[in-house]
DNA sequence: GTCTATACCACGATAGAC
DNA sequence: GTCTATCGTGGTATAGAC
């Protein structure tokens, strides 16, 4: 584990650092004692913070993401006319984010919380990083809910797939501010969340437009 | 708008620039320039950055949770036996967040905002600023939820009510990544994302649980 | 009680020696 | 590729003026 190279121990530092207490409360300093590495490295490795916040997210986005597309592809092939089951589609969406665990002590894969801190960045650097990442994604999984829900208009499931990631990324990353109020019983095992969580989006997905009420318009 | 006293004059400062920027980006030299006030003068009002934060959320929320319990009141009223109408429920929790329009200019409220940057905030203090001010209003509304929805445990609502927040939080404070993909004609108008939502959340609610698949406890 | 001036230490970033 | 010194800015604390 102290073999790697100067690059890699930064980024393993890095990553689970920002996974457990978010960007900006993190410093470069405290990255550098724990990584192990000389203060200026990190500069000279990725240029700035936000550079190694890129880096982080960005060794982790890429199979997250190639695995979705392989699970929309298969579907996909598997259905070349008609329309897509929606639960299919919504799993191949949620389930490659949780896959990935480095971490075994913690209950929520790293790049889960990563991905959930990054989403509610408040940062324009954040949303570039998000934007550049995602935008395929973003547009292959467009067309497939279009696919799975021929009634809906695109405007709609466009409003509907923001619902469904800030569902995601909150009961991710979110802090259990109400801890005190949880019943007995309840289930904290992620992939339990995620699974409760493909079923509520479905069904909030598939429910049809109610009608436009007047004085709305932008 | 110059003749408000210095602790006024900070909290609204304070609240554009944070509800326009989040919490962390926003330094306290900037809110005292803003605010024309003495760079000490902060903490002799408010201690730490941590409780001016508190103080700029607290003035907003407090009027809010009193309109959503209103609401709630007026609701289980009218229905002291029986159901409770879900819609109606989630409108009472929703509608009193977006209601409240302090800057005209923008196309979002301003405490919506602020309320979601919070929500998302990993910062320990802004846990617990939430639970503070939102604990009564989680143990009111999971009752109401769960008469609303006699057949769906009450761990099951706990975590929906998770969702639909993370939903609600999202898509009021989320920065708008995917505007390059965003169909034409998509209604941008926040009173009309908020009645989506409402449906969106209403199916989420009313969808029935499935069977646990073995090896997903905790 | 209210406001002001000033100082302190940690932070991100950079330049230049090795 | 690595290290050290240093800069400007941030949150914070406090002593003292009104």
């Amino acid at each position: 584990m102290e073999d790697l190279d100067t690059k890699t121990r930064i980024l393993d530092a890095a990553e689970k650092l920002f996974s457990d207490n978010g960007f900006s409360a993190v410093s470069l300093r405290t990255i550098i004692k724990a990584a192990g590495v000389n203060t200026a490295s990190v500069h000279y490795h990725f240029g700035s913070k936000d550079g190694l916040i890129a880096a982080v997210f960005e060794r982790r986005a890429t199979p997250v993401n190639a695995e979705r597309l392989e699970m929309l592809d298969d579907i996909e092939a598997e259905h070349r006319s008609g329309p897509l089951p929606l639960k299919l589609v919504l799993q191949a969406f949620v389930f490659p984010v949780v896959r990935l665990r480095q971490d075994p002590k913690s209950e929520r894969p790293m790049f889960a919380r990563l991905m959930a801190r990054l989403l509610n960045e408040p940062d324009p650097m954040a949303a570039t990083i998000v934007h550049d990442t995602f935008t395929t994604i973003f547009a292959r999984f467009s067309t497939a809910f279009a696919r799975a829900l021929p009634e809906l208009p695109p405007e709609e499931i466009y409003i509907r797939i923001h619902f469904a990631v800030g569902a995601m990324a909150f009961s991710i990353a979110g802090p259990h501010f109400f801890g005190d109020h949880k019943p007995q019983g309840t289930q904290t095992n992620i992939n339990h969340i995620m699974r409760s969580l493909v079923d509520f989006i479905e069904a909030g997905m598939r429910t049809p437009v109610t009608e436009t009420v007047p004085g709305d318009e932008t």
